[in-house]
DNA sequence: AGGAAGAATGTAAGCGCTTAACTAAGGCGG
DNA sequence: CCGCCTTAGTTAAGCGCTTACATTCTTCCT
């Protein structure tokens, strides 16, 4: 069913059913409602991509992410894709498992749909990339890699320090070995965190840092933390580069009989919902998902980021049980 | 950049660039370089508006599920996922919320692009929806709902068996107040869970079946088990509708210093990855989500499935840590 | 050398929609 | 009663591709 017989069967051109479609130009209410009855009658739905060949634009936004499974960036589609709704928009998403090729390849796709805006919140990045999106002339926006540019705006968390000041506060709890729980050790901004909490270690005399890293996953979590735990000399703070991974820990503590905090110290990062339902209670940083999503929103959607624009968030830490004393 | 323009430059036609694109018909290599050389050099990213109208035909496949931020239908998307893009398609997903009204409006624009197939596992449904897919002659799969029709296929699990596996098992440790953790009480499929275990109080003589419901998520688990455990007499255990709210229910006990298994017993369902990651553990009904994916996988991208079919799928109780004798 | 078969490429007609430009029909003051 | 503005509709030119069909080389056999 086409546009053509539909204006065939109400006996107008196809312009005026467009109109009537679109809400754009007047129609006479008799002819209007003619029109309807025919659409409602047939059950006609106009082709999405005639629309958008034809009317050169597309009424979607794109947001690739880098591991959908982990709440962190469920957030966040979450919060686009309800903004973007309430601007009638809908979104496309893509996830790419921290693969800088799939990164690639999804981003191509989004461009081939020639959506309206595109998000892209992952952690790997392709140089070329950057070139490739800056040439063209959708709104884009980054978290966490990329470089603001024309139409591209960036929003980077501040992990050193939110990284920092988990180190302290551990630090400050008598811990000195801890064990930094991660994932994807190649990849620049996760890598950037790892690097955080050694840094950590020329800040605070007798801090040991030891690293392990696996999928960022739940299993993953629980793998890392064996190996750390495997070690001469296991850690007595388990630092984890997210929520989900350690909630993943936490459960190799408990397959080791090991109470957290009493024996073990366990922190998480991002503070998602789950954190919240971890036993014991995961102490955490906040993210501010909530407000990076809407800034992406503004970003693509009202387009006032037509100039290069960079925001940076401070995260907060979040006490709560999975923290204490070292044990003496 | 347009086709027209690639093939100006490399002093072709456009039917010889689209050629070179989709490998379609033979073209002298020394031309299909002097092509792809182009195309490296503008950059060029075909419009894949203009492809899917042209061709008719659109290499993308659409999942609507009613909450992605549940693992399970995170699992079973990410199953499909992966099976469409082995056979070269992208799948565009959406969210519904359980809302019928969204059902509506997201088949209606999956219907606008026009894609090659059709995956709606929801649990929520629209009488009038069945009827327009079916004029539609793109490949439908329903989890959960609606009827098999030509071009449409069915997927279900017996809900009520594995209820019933659980309420037995819950009896025979002794348990006679149950409580049902559940969420969108309205709903067909949901509805029917409830009721499942509403039965059972027929079969087990002396069972007694309380009910809550609240939102499909970790909070809404805990509001539905505080409702529970509110009342003049709680149950001894504790039937989740999924694993998810499970874990809510889970904190809610936790919280109120009961102790699973010991003062109260809790089972989930789905066995998504967190229910291992849960403290403890929780017993919870085996839903393969893996082989729900591939059917559909099957049913979409092999289209086997043009005559009417329908798939049962009987769910296995997993024993973990959460369940026990009741205490005497 | 001539010509048929096959390979390589070009031509042009859509795909279903939007929209600029144009026409027709009322309505109104002068 | 006429010119002019407004409102209602129409016509037709694309949007950027695909593809059936037509045309133009190449081969290579006789």
């Amino acid at each position: 069913m086409t546009l053509e017989e539909v204006a065939r069967r109400a006996r107008v051109s196809t312009a005026t059913v467009s109109r009537v479609l679109n809400d754009t130009g007047p129609v006479k209410p008799t002819t209007r409602a003619r029109i309807l009855k025919v659409i409602q009658e047939v059950n006609y739905r106009p082709n999405l991509h005639a629309q958008s060949l034809a009317g050169g634009r597309s009424r979607s936004v794109g947001v690739i992410v880098s591991n959908i499974e982990n709440p962190f960036f469920l957030d966040i589609h979450r919060v686009v894709e309800d903004g973007a709704h309430a601007a009638g928009f809908d979104v496309i998403m893509a996830n790419t498992g921290y693969s800088p090729a799939r990164l690639v390849t999804s981003i191509r796709l989004m461009l081939a749909r020639r959506l309206a805006g595109l998000a892209v919140v992952v952690s790997e990045m392709d140089p070329a990339l950057i070139d490739e999106l800056s040439t063209q002339r959708i709104p884009v926006v980054f978290y966490d890699v990329g470089a603001p540019r024309k139409n591209i705006t960036n929003i980077r968390v501040d992990y050193r320090s939110g990284i920092a000041k988990v180190a302290s506060y551990l630090y400050s709890l008598g811990h000195r070995r801890i064990g930094y729980v991660g994932h994807h050790a190649t990849l620049g901004p996760i890598h950037e965190r790892a690097q955080a909490l050694r840094d950590a270690e020329e800040r605070h005399r007798g801090l040991d840092v030891s690293t392990a890293t696996a999928s960022d996953s739940l299993e993953g979590g629980r793998d890392a933390a064996r190996a750390l735990l495997s070690r001469p000399t296991p850690p007595t703070a388990l630092v984890c580069v997210n929520d989900l991974m350690a909630v993943g820990a936490l459960r190799e503590l408990r397959g080791r009989g090991l109470r957290v905090p009493d024996d073990v110290s366990v922190t998480g990062f991002d503070n998602v919902t789950l954190s919240q339902y971890a036993v014991p209670a995961l102490t955490t940083v906040h993210i501010p998902r909530e407000q990076i999503g809407r800034t992406i929103c503004d970003c693509l959607l009202r387009h006032d980021a037509a100039r290069e624009h960079e925001f940076v968030i401070e995260p907060e830490l979040v006490l709560r049980e999975s923290t204490g004393p070292v044990r003496r």
